[in-house]
DNA sequence: TCTGCCATGTAATATGTTACATGATTGT
DNA sequence: ACAATCATGTAACATATTACATGGCAGA
């Protein structure tokens, strides 16, 4: 049931059309939930027809034209129960591994390669994600790691400090960066310890 | 098209029936790529059917008993071919991730609670796979790091060396090790800074 | 015989993927 | 008029999830 919470989340940050949607799947939230623009039209008329969300702007609708749609009330209040509700982390789910514990059996050949190209991949998107990173969120919270802050916790946000939301995007985005740094090193610790230690014509 | 492949694994390190496939997707197998046990028996059907695997023992099957499959030779270079292919890495999709991204726009109402919760979950996931790391890969290739090794590369597997099979599952077991512990570091760090930023009767 | 569990399976639904269809708009 | 592209949509299929159904077997 995310989808729809995904698509809610990105029209509250701005008002879209399907096609619009789609190209920002394709970048930030895509990121972390993909959808194809079939999935998201499907969607579009689901949570228009539930009171969602509604169109804007069109007396009826033509095939052919351009249609935006905003956050009703209700959608609102649907997303931030969503926040609050409990779902448990799915398990990992990974053919990459499926295919080392299957290469354990019937032989490693062409996994090198397939290796390696994994590795340039991950190598890629985490180069993304810090040019992401140092656009968006460069001036990094002066007081990360030292926390020098009166007693009390009032808090109101003052000048040159990160809003929440901020904060927010800035931690999901930490957590792409990381995963794509734990992927990084592993497969090079896999690549060096199948060039020291392997038999077989399978360098490739 | 991971499934069949994951059962061809599964039944290759050891035939069993489709209730035993479903407890080991509980726990080795399952820990990277899950499934149900109707997922499991629809798959044996699709399997037997393409000639991949074979009904042992049985002369005509009766629905409530056992019914026990071993992998063909057709089936094992299905497998062989599914690891030598190409597969792209799938984007990530984490519903906790565009849960955060939502609370950025909506509020973070009920989050902390969750991401404490999430945490418990990881470091059991994390204590567990050390325990397994422990049991089954104990006595780590004591070269690891050092690598004080002939200059030539010859290679034939000594005694009291890991085999490429245990290499390989330990490598596979290792990125789960990683990827949890990447998950601990990133809530850990995740509820610090919302234990010192944020405003809100939030901490629940 | 009844209960509980082992084991295999069906059915319905939800979600995701792939291929294709149709109309609108813009530039040449 | 035509081609390219924007934009919305249908259809068919594959995969995954949830709920339920059926039969076998073992012990009280």
């Amino acid at each position: 049931m995310s989808l729809p919470h995904a698509i809610l989340t990105a029209l509250l940050e701005r008002p879209s059309s399907g096609l619009e949607l789609t190209r920002r799947f394709d970048r930030s939230i895509g990121y972390f939930w993909s959808a194809t623009h079939q999935q998201i039209y499907r969607e579009l008329g689901r949570l228009e027809e539930a009171g969602h969300i509604r169109a804007l702007a069109p007396e009826q609708p033509v095939r052919g034209r351009r249609k935006e749609y905003e956050v009703l009330e209700a959608g609102r209040e649907e997303l931030t129960g969503w926040v609050a509700g409990r779902e448990d982390p799915k398990p990992v789910r990974d053919p990459l591994l499926l295919r080392m514990r299957a290469a354990a059996v019937v032989g490693t050949d062409g996994l090198p390669v397939e290796l390696r190209r994994h590795l340039a991949l991950h190598e890629r998107q985490l180069a993304e994600y810090r040019d992401i990173e140092a656009r968006d969120f460069s001036p990094r919270e002066p007081e990360r790691g030292t926390e020098r802050r009166p007693e009390r916790r009032l808090r109101e946000p003052r000048a040159g400090e990160p809003s929440e939301a901020d904060r927010l995007r800035h931690l999901v985005l930490r957590a792409g960066i990381d995963l794509e740094r734990m992927w990084v090193d592993w497969l090079t610790e896999a690549l060096r310890e199948s060039d020291t230690a392997p038999a077989g014509p399978d360098a490739a």
